[in-house]
RNA sequence: GCUGUAGUAGCUCAGUGGUAGAGCGCGUCAUUGGUAAUGACGAGGUCGGGAGUUCAAUCCUCCCCUACAGCACCA
């Protein structure tokens, strides 16, 4: 038999029959690795105990100690576990698949009634059974005929589907645990017991497409968390009772910034303290692109449908826009309309306005855009994702051999605001070609390998996002993620040959001929309602101070303190602060609980002594111990907090 | 849009086939207090909307709306 050598760790290499598994080669390492060894990365690819190494390697040998591999495990298995445990329950219930996700696991079932938040219990009750019981995890290699054939007789169709789709020739792995078998592509552990029993949780029911296509069937789906142990399962259920306290649409109740209501789904009723940070951001957002060298316009929110055929926008989108109709008596044909779902094609209209040059080139276009947009109603989630809302919009006109130099200019400018407002660190994804889309595959491939490049040059090496791009060209997103860790694109920067076409933008070239500019769509915050929710969320609730909408309150500790309460609003004022007095009845510790409830940076105590001395109590939110300060050095100090940091010496 | 869950006072929630309750908040009065809730009293609800069953519906049935979780979508 062939001798392999199989390299440790540590450097030292062991020689076996070919065929060993890494069971054995744990075992003879030592009697207690034998033991304790639940899985190994052979060559990088994490291997099941059981499964046989046929040429030399290097070999890790992994135990529970290891976290990241013991949690696939853990949380694989109980994939399979928990669809186990659903077959004994229900045995009507044809199963699907269910991989391994980011804390846990899922499995998608179909199944005729629907599960109910209570069968989670009688589920998990189950799965507890099974991993007491201890069933060996027994693994087979089979040729797809037979597995073909195997769920065929069974019954279970989408498994049938899974294999036919499966490419090339292989053979299949099949798993069982216990009786239950699975098709699986491993590594499992090797026996159910080695499954924390007191470590997982089922989290929730939801309906999910089989294979994402919303044309296919509506299976059920089942969440679960799972950790090496209880300790952990623990720590990651009170992260998430935190992180729901950070909750935009809490936080924008209890901070008095927005609501909304039934009768206006998916749009903002922006209250006076959320305005605040709103018009605060906006402020300081044109600023920005003054300083960026952008110009900015501002179009019409009601446009023909005319404009936006021509675009391609009502092909495509036209299920999702708000469409106006006006029927003027005495007009020929009624004039359909669409509310402006975003600004691209006016933005066109007003390059179009006389003839430009090469010389005029890059045309830097802003808009703080107002769209609406009919988003499907599953789609709405608080004011990230709403029916209304407005873009930092921008477009830029440029020549072809500009993209490279304006995409790295772009991303400087968005690294740095991002950088003021609190996000060092942030997701890029690169978008490439949507199957249904416009222009040539010779256009696309320029689109994308300029933006690719230009990204690389910026030094971000973007993480793959194939199939994503917009219809009219490839795009980089900028993506933020929420308190629970949802991802939620927020700037982002494409690349589009195809609407000047559309709508045939030309300028002058040096040449005196007629040339087309291409035109990169940008957006740094994405939409004011985004990203102030995200803001929200990242901060949990307690602004940088020139965001925060109150910024300072000024609380009287006896009544006798009034008329100097006052004083020290209006020098606060004066000096640029958002200062407001809270001179009610009220103890001063009712008063330091509520505006520390409501988020307010700063409360400044005053009692006789304070008067007397024309100094004030300081308390920062977040802290418990105060300092009394003058009231000059104070004022001072804060008016350098309240000015936006772009203005800051 | 799809699957599931939910909607009772401004907020968080309890409750019942015989037209509703708590805490907080709000108002009034008393209290002038030193850094996360002073006390008493009081005012708030056609129980998301519509239809049906019933002597009687907030509660049961159906339809609709909205929200939440996930899926699909995201110019």
């Amino acid at each position: 038999m062939a001798q392999i050598a199989l390299t440790l760790p540590d450097g030292n290499s062991r020689h076996y029959d070919a065929g060993i598994t890494a069971g054995e080669v744990a075992a003879d390492i030592s009697k207690s690795l034998g033991k304790k060894a639940i899985s190994a990365t052979v060559n990088g690819a994490h291997f099941d105990l059981a499964w046989p190494i046929e040429a030399d390697a290097d070999i890790a040998i992994h135990t529970m100690a290891d976290e990241e591999q013991a949690n696939e495990l853990v949380r694989h298995d109980l994939a399979h576990i928990m669809a186990r445990a659903v077959q004994e329950i229900w045995p009507d219930t044809k199963v699907t698949i269910g991989p391994v996700i980011k804390d846990g696991w899922y499995y998608d079932f179909d199944r005729k009634e629907s599960f109910t938040p209570e069968d989670l219990g009688a589920i998990e009750k189950k799965m507890k059974e099974i991993i007491n019981k201890r069933d060996p995890v027994r693994t087979e290699v089979w040729d797809r005929a037979r597995a073909i054939k195997h769920y065929e007789d069974l019954g279970e169709g989408y498994k049938v589907e899974l294999i036919e789709a499966i490419p090339g020739d292989e053979p299949l792995r099949m798993y069982w645990h216990g009786d239950w078998q699975d098709l699986c592509r491993g590594p499992h552990l090797q026996h159910t017991g080695q499954v924390p029993s007191d470590a997982f949780k089922l989290m929730s029911i939801a309906g999910a497409y089989w294979r994402g296509d919303s044309d296919r069937a509506m299976l059920q789906r089942i969440y679960g968390v799972a950790f090496t142990g209880k300790e952990k399962l623990r720590a990651h259920l009170n992260m998430l009772e935190e992180a729901a306290k950070r909750d935009h649409r809490k936080l924008g109740r209890e901070m008095d910034l927005f609501h909304m209501q039934e009768e206006a789904p998916g749009q903002v009723f922006w209250h006076p303290n959320g305005w605040y940070i709103y018009t605060e951001l906006q402020d300081y957002m044109r600023r920005q692109q003054r300083k960026g060298g952008y110009v900015e316009v501002n179009t019409p929110q009601v446009v023909d449908r005319k404009l936006w055929e021509a675009s391609g926008h009502w092909e495509k989108y036209q299920e999702n826009m708000f469409i106006v109709e006006v029927d003027e008596e005495h007009a020929r044909e009624k004039a359909v309309n669409a509310l402006k779902p975003m600004n691209c094609p006016c933005h066109v209209q007003i390059f179009n306005q006389g003839m430009k040059s090469y010389r005029d080139l890059p045309l830097r276009m802003a808009e703080f855009g107002s769209c609406n947009r009919y988003e499907p109603s599953g789609a709405l989630h608080g004011i990230m994702r709403v029916r209304g809302f407005t873009q930092d919009d921008g477009h830029i006109f440029c020549r072809e051999d500009q993209i490279e130099e304006e995409t790295a200019i772009y991303i400087e400018f968005l690294r740095g605001i991002y950088k003021d407002l609190g996000f060092e660190n942030f997701k890029v994804k690169f978008s490439d070609r949507p199957e249904t889309r416009s222009g040539s595959d010779e256009v696309w491939d320029k689109a994308e390998e300029a933006l690719l490049s230009a990204t690389r040059k910026a030094g971000i090496e973007p993480e793959m996002n194939p199939g994503e791009g917009a219809f009219y060209g490839p795009k980089l997103e900028f993506v933020l993620t929420d308190a629970i860790g949802r991802d939620w694109q927020c700037g982002t920067h494409q690349v589009d040959f195809v609407l000047p076409e559309r709508l045939d933008a030309t300028y002058v070239g040096s040449d005196g001929g007629k040339h087309r500019p291409v035109m990169l769509h940008r957006a740094t915050l994405g939409s004011f309602e985004r990203f102030i929710g995200i803001l929200i969320e990242e901060h949990a609730g307690k602004l940088p101070f020139w965001l925060a909408p109150r910024q300072v309150v000024v609380a009287s500790i006896t009544s006798e303190a009034d008329d100097y309460v006052m004083e020290v609003v209006e020098t606060l004022k004066a000096a640029g602060v958002r200062a407001e007095a809270d001179m009610r009845n009220e103890k001063i510790n009712y008063k330091v609980r509520e505006h520390s409830v409501g988020k307010v940076p700063v409360i400044l105590a005053v009692g006789a002594r304070e008067v007397e001395e024309k100094t004030v109590s300081v308390r920062r939110l977040g802290q418990k111990q105060t300092s009394v300060q003058p009231l000059s050095d104070v004022a001072r100090d804060l008016a350098v907090e309240a000015t936006p940091p772009d203005l800051r010496n």
